[in-house]
DNA sequence: TCTGGGGTCCTAGGACCC
DNA sequence: TCTGGGGTCCTAGGACCC
């Protein structure tokens, strides 16, 4: 059996940890760039906030309610993340839990007597709640999509499962899919959903019954054969390694308001760049190909917005690098490339791929062999950077100004990670 | 006026190889 | 009218996730 462990409203309830005052009333949290509502409390689902809507849409329903409006606060949820995934690593074992999202867990439980299950699900629950002041709820299942749908049944129905159902006889599995329509199915996005209502396929219990081949037409190949055997009970998706490095990484931000000069754009892929190069050196890789793209604003954003056109290009380095410096130089000339005068952009990025382990490198014959000098000042930067939980090293390129940066207008203090910024108690 | 920011996997099709 | 039979690698794009 595989349980997944997902918490309540994860952003509201850091918030709430922190303000217990807000315990029992709305609670939101922006995207970055305070644009898009995307974590609600039940609270503020009740009154009809939507998910991921415009803030300025839903401006009016909250100021009506009286919802708090936070803006998002990484530096919390990465901390309060990592305490409920260390929770259940101390509890089941490291090698058992697979870390899917900053909110949510897979754990092999595998090697729990079948008697026990419920016991030991609702135990998790428990200890990550007392130790970290997070509600969380929990679905078994015999594969991680049946998991999944017990999951959001347990939390749909909070009165009667107390955020703990676990799906372990044929019976009950069929219940579930019958309750469940194939839009909520983990891997059913709204293309497929359209599709499956088309042709008449509305439950996960629909789908249940229909046969490997027309998935395998229907649903994107092997994508579709793994969901149908997962649904009846086969496990096609297995626990994953948490450690396994990224292959593509990524910083990309909407600016605060649209920019028309190149300098900002500069500076921002710069910033970008040095943020994408730190994630790079923390999983002690480095990469060779390197991309850029920018977005122009639109002029007539109410047709599709969210796919804009993205102008991008991209450079291949002769040798893979971390280094920060030797980073920015390509990005920031690609920019050059990119750039049009007299157009304002909303928002750019930088992506790195390609990406190796950097102690296997390829080097470079006509190279001096002593460049890790490089590597040392960039560790001594993390280190500083990273104990002082702000930049306060930075490179020139990234600028000072930074008139580009993004509105944060509703932000919590840090209360985890900043001394300066504890919680108090008068 | 104002609409995140990351990621993953898979497929199709073209270029190229012998 | 008829025009090999395999391969591999790469890229673009589609679909999905939180």
């Amino acid at each position: 059996m595989i349980a997944i462990l997902d918490c309540n409203s994860f952003y509201c309830s850091c918030e709430r940890v922190f303000r217990p005052d807000l315990a029992e009333s709305p609670v939101v949290v922006l995207s970055n760039n305070d644009g898009c509502i995307i974590a609600r409390s039940d609270e503020a689902k009740a009154i009809g906030v939507g998910m991921a809507g415009p803030y300025f849409k839903a401006k009016p329903l909250i100021e009506e309610h009286a919802v708090t409006v936070f803006s998002s606060n990484y530096n919390l949820y990465g901390d309060m993340s990592w305490r409920v995934m260390e929770t259940l690593r101390i509890m089941m074992g490291k090698e058992n839990v697979e870390v899917y999202s900053v909110d949510e867990c897979f754990i092999n439980l595998a090697h729990t007597p079948k008697e026990k299950i419920h016991e030991v699900a609702f135990s998790l629950k428990e200890t990550v709640e007392i130790w970290t002041g997070i509600k969380v709820s929990v679905g078994v299942a015999p594969t991680k999509v049946l998991s999944k749908v017990a999951n959001r049944l347990a939390k749909k129905n909070k009165g009667v499962t107390n955020c703990v159902l676990v799906l372990d006889s044929p019976r009950k599995i069929e219940q579930a899919l019958q309750k469940t329509l194939v839009e909520d199915i983990w891997g059913i996005g709204g293309q497929y959903a359209d599709k499956l209502r088309k042709g008449g396929v509305l439950t996960a219990f629909d789908l249940s019954k229909k046969d490997i081949s027309w998935c395998r037409k229907n649903l994107g190949g092997v994508v579709g054969d793994r969901l149908l055997r997962e649904l009846k009970g086969e496990m096609s998706k297995l626990m994953e390694n948490p450690l396994v490095e990224k292959k593509i990484i990524a910083t990309t931000r909407m600016f605060g308001s649209p920019v028309t000069d190149i300098n900002s754009i500069k500076e921002a892929i710069a910033t970008y760049t040095t943020r994408a190069a730190e994630k790079l050196r923390r999983q002690y890789c480095a990469a060779k190909t390197i991309s850029v793209f920018v977005v122009p604003k639109e002029q007539n954003y109410n047709t599709h917005f969210r796919h804009g056109p993205s102008i991008g290009s991209h450079t291949k380095l002769l040798r893979a690098t971390s280094l920060t410096n030797e980073l920015i130089k390509p990005a920031v000339s690609l920019v050059e490339k990119l750039f049009e005068v007299g157009r304002s952009y909303k928002k750019a990025g930088v992506m790195l791929s390609d990406i190796v382990f950097d102690n296997s490198i390829q080097g470079d014959l006509f190279l001096p062999n002593n460049k890790n000098g490089g590597r040392l000042l960039m560790d001594m930067m993390d280190n500083i950077n990273f104990s002082m939980r702000n930049d306060v090293l930075k490179f020139a390129a990234s600028g000072t100004a930074r008139n580009w940066k993004m509105q944060k207008n509703f932000h919590s203090p840090r209360y985890t990670t900043r001394w300066d910024e504890l919680r108090e108690v008068h």
